[in-house]
DNA sequence: AAGATAACATTGAAAATTTAATGTTTTTTA
DNA sequence: TAAAAAACATTAAATTTTCAATGTTATCTT
């Protein structure tokens, strides 16, 4: 993706929001709304809260995470990169959140009250069918983790994982890895020894380079393959 | 259609929609709509194929299968008993189908063209709202089946594909189990071995009984518990 | 009803994955 | 900036899971 199209992909909610609401509605969303800054590791929705808002992530990277009571084991469902309409399963659903959303880098969000932005969606059905479908893409791609979990072992699971991040995070072929070894693992559900070996591996064998945080994937077909035979 | 069929028929997606659009409204869709019945083991929506129609289950079981070409293997994602809305990822999305819904008892179904259903939930808010938390119920189950696969070992996430065969689709502590055992073992992403060895181990403790196709689960605090500890 | 096919069941060997132990390097923080 | 903590890295042992081989039972088909 060029510059200039990762500039108008990049526009904010009120940007999304304006195609499908007149300017006075957007004004009763944001008068209920916060504009807020997230750290790294900071939580945006918690797991188990009531689904009191929803959030527009307007620039940042952020991770789906499952955390475990019983093992205290974490999964990282799917990463996901600005901008997106984060509401987990409760931007459709009513229960508690099933799974926490967290920065994995400096955020700016834009946080809504859930019942506000509802009354709107089911006043102007083309602004709830837009949001819907921006929303499932973070579906989509959790399901397509799931099945890759399921259906290969840790070298396919993990290529999953580093072609997911070039293609859908950070759309380049190289990217500062935001994430540390414990949370790949976490991600493609194995443990950090396979993640550690696998990327040493393929270090090895000219498929990646790795220097301290700086990923880059030199030889994408060989990914792809590795992917394939899962 | 029998009268006993025509009821059902009324009681299902009609019903709803009339909640929510108006009867001629409604004739706009039943216009490019059939009213289907599918046997056990035929394939309502084909992983891969463009997503002209969304299928409204009336009555029956279906499974969400995944196919991997690559190595041959299933995954059931998740399992859905009638009334639902099925469209897979592609009621939101506009991929072609990622996975095929399969019935796994005679099901009834009503199809619908996904474009003139598009039409009227843009032109409806309150009817898109309605119909997207409907059918995220199971986008709902599926990512819960993943947590389970994630974090669990066999016995815990065959635990937990029984808790939800009692709880979500057959609705009572004994059922007529209308998957194989290759198919458990599809639900529960392990080997068939494992379901059997792991069924018998369980009958020999007295937390099932087994007789054929009819299972009923006696300590249901035993089976939380193997859920729970994973 | 007989033969064929699919499903169910059991076992030991093989393979994959995790755990544990240990050391080095990098990052954080007092 | 020095100490502490976290992240990164490697290896062998233990565990879990799958694969392969084999037989029985149930179901489908002609």
């Amino acid at each position: 993706m060029s510059n200039q199209k990762l500039e108008n992909y990049y526009s904010g909610f009120k940007k999304i929001s304006l195609q499908f609401i007149t300017a006075e509605e957007f004004k009763r969303i944001e008068k209920t709304s916060v504009y807020l800054k997230f750290k790294k590791g900071e939580i945006i929705l918690k797991q188990g809260h009531p689904p009191t808002h929803v959030a527009f992530l307007q620039s940042g990277i952020v991770k789906f995470n499952f955390s475990s009571e019983a093992t205290g084991k974490n999964t990282i469902l799917t990463l996901v990169s600005a901008p997106k309409i984060l509401g987990g399963a409760n931007l459709f659903y009513k229960d508690n959140n099933l799974f926490s959303m967290v920065a994995v880098e400096d955020c700016e969000v834009f946080l809504i009250e859930s019942n506000v932005l509802f009354e709107l969606l089911k006043s102007n059905g083309r602004f709830a069918v837009a949001l819907f479908q921006l929303a499932s893409e973070m579906f989509k791609s959790s399901i397509l983790n799931f099945i890759s979990v399921a259906n290969k072992q840790k070298e396919g699971r993990i290529a999953d994982v580093f072609l997911y991040l070039s293609q859908d995070v950070y759309f380049h072929n190289s990217f500062n890895l935001s994430l540390t070894r414990k949370e790949l693992a976490e991600f493609a559900c194995c443990s950090v020894e396979n993640i550690i070996m696998t990327l040493s591996k393929w270090q090895q064998e000219g498929i990646i380079s790795i220097s301290g945080k700086k990923m880059e994937i030199i030889d994408m077909n060989k990914l792809k393959q590795i992917s394939k035979i899962g």
